[in-house]
DNA sequence: CCGCATCCATGCCGATACTG
DNA sequence: CAGTATCGGCATGGATGCGG
């Protein structure tokens, strides 16, 4: 996927769907959280892991190293002991604020519903 | 996680925060596409499935019956032969649909940022 | 034909320990 | 403090078979 591919019209449809192009920035299983935390503002490695306290420090590093390379998020290194390191959103990340607001908007008005079908989805199994 | 957890208070905090329920409900590897498709409207399953190229018909049948569990999409059947299923979103599901038309609309307005992006990873590694 | 279940391979993700 | 290394489990994916 998301390679280059002259023969097969139907998955460059699925390659250039706009949902798809959000995904894949954003598709991470914990992106949208952390881009969530860096909307606040900056924030050092181990700010973030108290934020996301269900995420291992591989996976934060993990995440914050492809949003990094997708542009989104820019990683300032303090050549100092000891170590610092500071994530933010870049200029092109913070086009993705709507879209983490939209998100965070959605879950606040529906959390009831939601814990109501689950409950609902546990009572059946 | 999201289990009744009454003796950790930063989980709880994790647990309610509003782009975690967001998650819980549209979080699977697949599940923002196929709302996608059923935001135009009803479909059936292998109708899904050409829209889709790249989902199997496992994942396809596992993401669209926890939507169902979750109370986003209905599934109706039609006990006939040749069998037909439908699927649809439910009133609840219909209130997601300004999220996917934001990450819609984010992907189309940035789709060239994103490729620029993913073309300099490619050369980088 | 259409939808679903089962078996199995693979790669992602998590827990833990270790490094500069 | 901010990572890296290693191993193991689980979610994902492919192939195949089943029932209507």
């Amino acid at each position: 996927m998301n390679t280059i591919n002259l023969n097969y019209e139907l998955e460059a449809q699925a390659a250039t769907c706009p949902v798809h192009v959000t995904l894949d920035v954003i598709g991470g299983k914990w992106k949208v959280l952390i881009l969530y935390h860096l909307c606040q503002g900056t924030q050092r490695f181990n700010e973030l892991r108290r934020l996301l306290p269900d995420i291992t420090q591989r996976m934060l590093t993990l995440q914050l190293r492809e949003l990094e390379q997708a542009g989104i998020v820019h990683r300032e290194v303090y050549p100092q002991v000891p170590p610092k390191v500071e994530y933010s959103l870049t200029e092109f990340g913070k086009t993705l604020m709507p879209v983490i607001q939209v998100m965070h908007d959605w879950g606040m008005q529906y959390q009831c519903e939601c814990q109501h079908y689950k409950q609902l989805a546990k009572e059946h199994s």
